[in-house]
DNA sequence: GATGAATGAGGATTCATTCAT
DNA sequence: AATGAATGAATCCTCATTCAT
């Protein structure tokens, strides 16, 4: 009768955890409720019974993962003015704190990063912002090292955002799901070796690597 | 009845175009084949004498456009050994084609990098082999390059191009869409600015920019 | 589990009393059990304890109608030949007792006279029973006049009988819901105003009103 | 594609004619699409081929019963000021032209009758006002009726208007569908006999039937 | 007596595809 | 070559009813 409020959050959380996990391997269209409901063992109508819709039940688990997205970069980034080699180590940080939330919510990750693309225009609209709270947290911390002249002036604040959120966004999705999307895909390296070596990109490129 | 020689190839990249822009609007699953003959001007029936199916003309769109990108990609890229700025300067010619050919093929792009992914499995599929193939151009790049010791040993051919592709992806991504994958977002770089920019990205990070 | 015997009428008239609440203002159909007992402020079990079914406590609801309904014209009935004059008092008694019972059961009025038929072929049946019954009354009234010679030949009984039990049905639905139906509509005559006008029209028509 | 102005006429009014058969049987709710689709000998797309949605299809109905329903009275009307013979001769004619109607439009009128009332919202709507399109016919008569002198002071337009109207539409579906609502009842009289008892009624109520 | 989560049959609607013309 | 009406399988969602607690 109220689905806002129900009050069996274990009933609500294996119907969410399963729905994330067919829209990982199949996108939201290619998903049914149906085999939703199956996987879960239960019937059609206690779906209902616990989410308005299909389209409400997804827009929940996007903000909510996008809550402990943003969440995990605020709690891994310490702004540490200083050195060059500060900041590299605080990013390689907050990049470590990222990649093993990603390893650890892969299926969300393949929802916000992949398949999210396909669905209703709510749910569309809400990847999206997701990616736009991203984009914000990353740009705040180029824009103080900006203002700090650790980074040279040749290009600004916007584009090197652009360039940081494509790496990391990519990055991520490459190393979760490989070159192919493949949700059954196992990354290859640890989320230690992948925050060492983005961070190290992020600021050395493929050359410039001073000190090995 | 056979679709395969179409006497009217005109009338066959109509649909295709038309489809395409659609697809680039709405995604895969948001148009219809009513949405794709209405703009087209046509009938539900003919798209059907042009076209097998729904998914086999967005297989054709993908493969095309697939060959179209390898096609960039090996025409921009001029092995050049030599130093490392010879490398820069190889690599923000190749970029420079690719920057261009993306913007120049918007919708393509759209449908390639983000509104593929709602699709059939077929689709997919087809998404992902043309991000490979996009893959191997790089890593073949990098490969020659580590192989001519041009490349600090740090990290592997594997991980670098991971990187580099998510780089160059998700930059293309941005740059032709924004942060929102707004397909009416208007890009406030050229091409050039942005092979330049993401060249630099490339090899010296945000950091190293030596010269400039 | 025995629906028959519940010992708690209070709570069964409760909930009686709020589903044909719903029932006049939203339609048999347009009414959920949900709301009945969202309304009544018990779970949606209950209902199934006092009820065997939605069509069972309609059923109730229309019977016990009924009996209130033909119990008030038998009340308000008195038999007694003598002149036209007569008649068309005993007849605005009659009429005054219905109008006013009308009004003190704005709700079964509704679900009886207008929002009844959308129900299930029981519940219908249940409510044409009604009418009959209504009908079956004033029958056996404009019989007995007849048989005192009190009308004119000109049209049998049958079609005086049709004829009245139109204007009084149609006149109390219209009175008490307006022309549109409407359940919050406020009558704007008395049940004495209504009943002398009815009586007179049904004696004289818009005519033929002596003295007066 | 566009189901606004569909090119096949017939068919669409098949479906109309079927589905306002289907109603007038088994009231809005109690009618699928199926059933209707099935009667017509079509398939379930086809129904949508033509109509947007049920709803919207029975609001046709309504809109274009309501129209001719609405041009029969005022076909039917000729305002002849004169004597009262002169008025129930008038009257005579314009419940001939309506009951002849109504009993060439059976399903529709049971429609608007009884049937109309379990439907949607929209549809109550369409209802109501096709009955307060009825009865501003009739008000607009006894308004005139009443500035020329013809009619005693005893009561206002008001509430004359009420109980002609309420005799007239209850007159109307007790004779076309008995005092059980029976879709398949069949009339005892002719709509002559019943235009010129209704009239007499109108004006000189059960009693006064001068000349006979 | 009471709860409310669970059920599942049923129904409106969508849309890729077909086919007679 | 082209049309567009027709098809029907598939899908989301509703809601009366049940039942373990």
């Amino acid at each position: 009768m109220n689905p806002a409020n129900s009050p069996d959050p274990e009933r609500k959380r294996q119907l969410k955890d399963t729905a994330l996990e067919w829209f990982a391997r199949k996108g939201y269209h290619n998903t049914k409720i149906s085999d939703i409901v199956r996987s879960a063992g239960v019937s059609q109508g206690t779906f209902y019974w616990y989410f308005e819709s299909k389209e409400k039940m997804t827009l929940e688990l996007i903000y909510s993962g996008r809550d402990k997205l943003v969440e995990t970069i605020h709690t891994g980034y310490r702004k540490e003015p200083g050195t060059v080699a500060d900041m590299e180590l605080s990013t390689r940080r907050l990049l470590s704190e990222l990649f093993r939330f990603a390893a650890s919510e892969r299926h969300l990750m393949a929802l916000l990063l992949i398949k999210g693309q396909g669905a209703d225009p709510a749910v569309q609209e809400a990847v999206s912002q997701t990616w736009q709270a991203f984009g914000q947290a990353f740009r705040a911390n180029i824009q103080r090292a900006s203002e700090l002249g650790m980074l040279p002036e040749s290009s600004g604040v916007e584009l090197r955002t652009l360039l940081l959120t494509s790496l990391i966004e990519g990055t991520i999705s490459k190393w979760l799901f490989g070159p192919e999307h493949d949700i059954d895909y196992v990354p290859v390296f640890t989320a230690e070796q992948m925050a060492r070596a983005t961070a190290r990109f992020e600021f050395y490129g493929l050359i410039g690597e001073p000190g090995q």
